[in-house]
DNA sequence: GTCGGTGCAAATGTTTTGCAAGGAG
DNA sequence: CTCCTTGCAAAACATTTGCACCGAC
């Protein structure tokens, strides 16, 4: 969390929110992991560790969800997991195994149909879309 | 709770699982709301608190979601919500004041392209997909 | 009679809150 | 200097588990 650090600071600053130690490392260590993870995997790294506690990893992460810097979303049954989204992508998860991937495509002009058929609502501001299934390995056993 | 029962009888017998009073009142409750509820919702329900408890009621739900006769999902940050699932649908829900609509199409079919797409998945066995955005009534103030 | 289903109570896990102190702008 | 941010500890909420008993088939 060195060099690169001036385009987060960037990114806060254009969110309102103060560039604080804490939130460099959260969202430095988010745009380095490239995946979604869950508030205690997090608080077990310990370059995050280091510098901020639960309350302020769970604060700091709805704000970023909130002003969209973050994708939230819950596996199944998994607590809920919090991604870097650079750009907007969904996932594939495997129910044996937990193995998961990235789907690059979303069906975004789906909310733009929706829209033109209900009338009780007047804008989409986000979806959350997760696929399960069963990878290959797991299907060859 | 008395007429209907018998194809929701069908159901758990199809599906392997012994009927019992709980399961039978689960069932035709969520069937008559059509709508995603929370256990604390479906357990403040009279006539499913006078035949059920808390452990029952998880147990039961997540079997049904496993046999798919049930769609869980979670919205926002909210504890999840457990739906009668006959035809298969997602929602549309108010980011302001919680209002929430079905919708009753879906992109199933952009499930087909990721398997032709991917190699490291075998099958799609499901999907969650929820919409937020913003009612009229709420955009209108 | 057998085996799955249920209830109770307790444990575990997850997320939120109040309040006082700290730090960015 | 001001207001947002953070930490700590505790509360609140959500979900799971062990074990003994009950009931569907």
């Amino acid at each position: 969390m060195s060099e690169s650090n001036e385009d987060i600071k960037k990114i806060l600053k254009d969110n309102d929110l103060k560039v604080t130690k804490p939130r460099l490392a959260l969202l430095s260590t988010l745009r380095q992991l490239a995946q979604p993870v869950t508030i205690s995997e997090i608080l077990s790294t310990d370059s995050i560790n280091a510098v901020m506690n639960q309350t302020t990893a769970y604060r700091s992460l709805e704000q970023m969800v909130a002003k969209k810097i973050l994708y939230k979303t819950h596996f199944q049954g998994e607590a809920a997991h919090y991604e870097w989204q650079d750009t907007h992508h969904h996932h594939i998860t495997c129910n044996i195994c937990g193995y998961r991937e990235a789907i690059d495509s979303c069906p975004n002009d789906f909310g733009d149909k929706i829209l033109s058929k209900k009338t009780n609502f007047a804008s989409i501001g986000n979806h959350v879309l997760e696929f399960f299934g069963t990878c290959q390995k797991c299907s060859a056993v």
